[in-house]
DNA sequence: ATAATAACGAGA
DNA sequence: CTCGTTATTATC
């Protein structure tokens, strides 16, 4: 049943009108009446018999397309469990919606298709189809193995590679080293499964990443053996990718998070590049995780897992830590002879001796790096934190936060050579005096990327400058001496490597009050430090930081599995996730307090809070160790229950492991 | 939302 | 004890 409310969240009988007894296959969209009005629904499966007394017709089937596999729908009610959710919340996610243009377009191609037929690809190409036969078959030893090309950097590469081609469920945690091509490497791995006649579903982050990972398949498994799927091509294309891969004609679904839970037909691997971003956390009830839902989805299905990024989230750690998946790391020898020469410095800006580094606000270190690269005719990446031109001003001597004196808001400078303005309310300060120490003098506390394009322009005369953000992700840059200014995440890759990578206002990084914020913030490094030449090939990063930084030290060293150790036994002590599962309910104090009262919580779980939430709204956390996880978001979602039954007004929001704690 | 059902209380 | 009204609860 369609609808949202959690005391529905169960399966509801009905019979089968004689005509539309062949249409009503499992898996299809149906109408129904429902407490008297006409909802959606799906057909889950069909009986002989039903224990309800007196059962309504079935409507209407309204497409014989039956969208809904039986994998997706076991993986679904599984994620809607562990997550306190609706079985119709996550459908809603996992199922695109409708397009009738672009179903009669696939139904046209190959009208006696279904998902276990050997239809071709749609688009005509000459890729085989899925064998019939399991992976156990006749043919298991005759099946070429895939070269594992750049995977033998790691020692556990190329078995991992052959247990994809054979069909077992192999799980890795993969630390890419610097410079590595891991959109090359995900498509070796897609290719050893399918060269094993089983599919994949791989999910990035973002566009540029599908962008890059699309190609690479291309070149690896040749066109029209895979499929896109991302909310960003549109509803028809995205409809139309979604049925190919279940009408069975692709064996291999790629896209950002939307593809989490495409449907694959003998699904053999699924894959997630970079966990460690935030865009892999759904942002619609009941919030799943991709990293989470593809593990799920691995364990249900037997399908193996491979879990990458140049850095290592402690989600990952903890999946090593539990022998649940094996790392796939590279020796330290390779990952010393891969990795740029690294060096952290301080951010106070040695004017003295350097006019150029003075212009440009740089500290000298990063200044010299940077010359040396141009020099060289390489080209040199500044990744600066924020997006925007100068978006707040912090006092010149303290680096306390510039606040307005009439109601605290932050304050910021309109223009280059402007009077600060508080951004809240409005009102220009022409003469501000610092709280904490009495300075008189302000500073731009993160310089957005506009503005230090400029100025790097201006240090480095005759030099081109390319910015890459928000309004403009680059993909690419060329290989010869230029400037590229980026945000994290948009970082182009350079063709050879960047000759020195400049990691600015790293504080602004590192000071977030955010428990993830030194994992971020070496994610972040990481990312922008692997687009550098080795250092034995010119490649030098500078970080704008203290050396002694534990985040800091994992960069140096290239070692984030370390630093991810580190991470996860800190949550151990604190109790925070992923060493616990938590749980967030949100929403006014009475509904909250309401919620929490009628919840059967487990025995041994723990109520933090409250802590107040925006809106007026306050949030309770509940902790419990993590065998407790499926009682808890079962209790959670009962209780939503029995509130939405007796229709209780104010709405409360359940997140179980929510990304920002608070 | 709305219909069935349980609960309740007033009047006979 | 019955009828009419109102809270409750399930919705195939």
């Amino acid at each position: 049943m369609d609808v949202p409310l959690p005391h529905l969240d169960r399966p509801f009988d009905y019979l089968v009108p004689e005509a539309l007894d062949a249409e009503a296959q499992p898996g299809v969209r149906v109408k129904v009446r429902f407490a008297g009005q006409l909802v959606d629904g799906w057909l889950l499966e069909r009986a002989e018999s039903s224990e309800h007394p007196k059962l309504a017709y079935l409507e209407k089937v309204v497409s014989p397309v039956p969208v809904l596999s039986p994998e997706v729908a076991r993986l679904a009610r599984a994620v809607a469990d562990r997550y306190a959710g609706s079985l119709a919340d996550v459908l809603r996610l996992a199922v695109p919606p409708r397009h009738a243009r672009a179903e009669k377009a696939v139904t046209a191609e190959a009208p006696s298709a279904d998902a276990t037929t050997d239809a071709p690809a749609p688009d005509g190409s000459s890729a085989p189809a899925p064998s019939a036969e399991g992976p156990a078959s006749a043919d298991a030893d005759a099946r070429a193995e895939v070269d594992p090309r750049g995977w033998r950097d790691y020692p556990a590469g190329p078995a991992l590679l052959r247990a994809l081609t054979d069909g077992r469920p192999a799980r890795a945690v993969w630390s890419a080293l610097p410079g590595e091509d891991w959109a090359d490497r995900y498509a070796d791995a897609v290719a050893a499964t399918v060269a094993g006649g089983r599919g994949a579903v791989v999910v990035v982050a973002d566009a540029r990443d599908l962008d890059r990972l699309d190609a690479a398949l291309t070149a690896v498994l040749g066109a029209g053996r895979h499929v896109r799927l991302t909310a960003a091509d549109g509803p028809a294309r995205r409809y139309r990718a979604f049925l190919a891969a279940r009408r069975g004609g692709v064996a291999v679904v790629i896209g950002t998070r939307a593809a989490m839970f495409a449907p694959v037909d003998r699904l053999g691997l699924v894959a997630i590049w970079d966990d460690g971003d935030d865009l892999h956390a759904e942002p619609r009830a009941p919030y799943p995780h991709a990293r989470d839902v593809l593990l799920t989805r691995a364990h249900l299905g037997d399908a193996a897992a491979l879990v990458g990024g140049y850095a290592r989230s402690a989600e990952a750690q903890l999946l090593v830590e539990t022998s649940w998946a094996r790392e796939v790391v590279a020796d330290r020898a390779v990952v010393r002879a891969r990795t740029p020469a690294m060096a952290p410095t301080g951010d106070d800006p040695q004017l003295a001796r350097d006019p150029g580094a003075a212009s440009a606000r740089l500290p000298s270190l990063a200044w010299t790096s940077a010359r040396d690269a141009l020099r060289a005719d390489l080209p040199v990446l500044v990744q600066v934190p924020r997006r925007g031109y100068v978006p707040s001003v912090a006092c010149a001597d303290c680096r306390a936060p510039a606040r307005c004196p009439h109601c605290a808001g932050p304050l910021a400078l309109p223009s280059a050579q402007g009077t600060p303005a508080c951004r809240w309310c409005g009102r220009v300060t022409a003469a501000y005096a610092c709280p904490e120490c009495g300075g008189r003098r302000l500073r731009a506390s993160v310089t957005g990327a506009r503005r230090t394009a400029e100025e790097l322009g201006r240090a480095f005369p005759g030099v081109p400058v390319r910015t890459s953000g928000r309004e403009e992700v680059l993909a690419t840059v060329p290989g010869g001496a230029g400037l590229v200014i980026a945000t994290p995440g948009a970082e182009p890759v350079a063709d050879g490597g960047y000759g020195a990578v400049l990691l600015l206002d790293s504080w602004a990084l590192l000071t977030r009050a955010d428990l993830r914020a030194g994992e971020e913030a070496l994610r972040r490094w990481m990312a922008a430090a692997a687009l550098a030449r080795p250092g034995t090939a010119g490649g030098r990063v500078v970080v704008v930081a203290d050396g002694a930084l534990a985040p800091v030290q994992a960069l140096l060293r290239w070692d984030s599995a370390w630093f991810a150790a580190r991470e996860l036994a800190e949550r151990r002590e604190l109790g925070f996730p992923p060493a616990v599962r938590m749980a967030s309910v949100t929403g006014v104090a009475e509904a909250v307090a309401d919620l929490l009262a009628g919840a059967r919580l487990p025995g041994d779980a723990e109520v933090l809070g409250p802590v107040p939430a925006d809106e007026g709204r306050e949030r309770m956390l509940v902790r419990v160790p993590r065998s407790r996880a499926a009682a808890l978001a079962e209790a959670l979602h009962a209780a939503a229950g029995q509130r939405s039954a007796r229709k209780a007004a104010d709405p409360v929001r359940l997140q179980v492991d929510p990304l920002v704690l608070f």
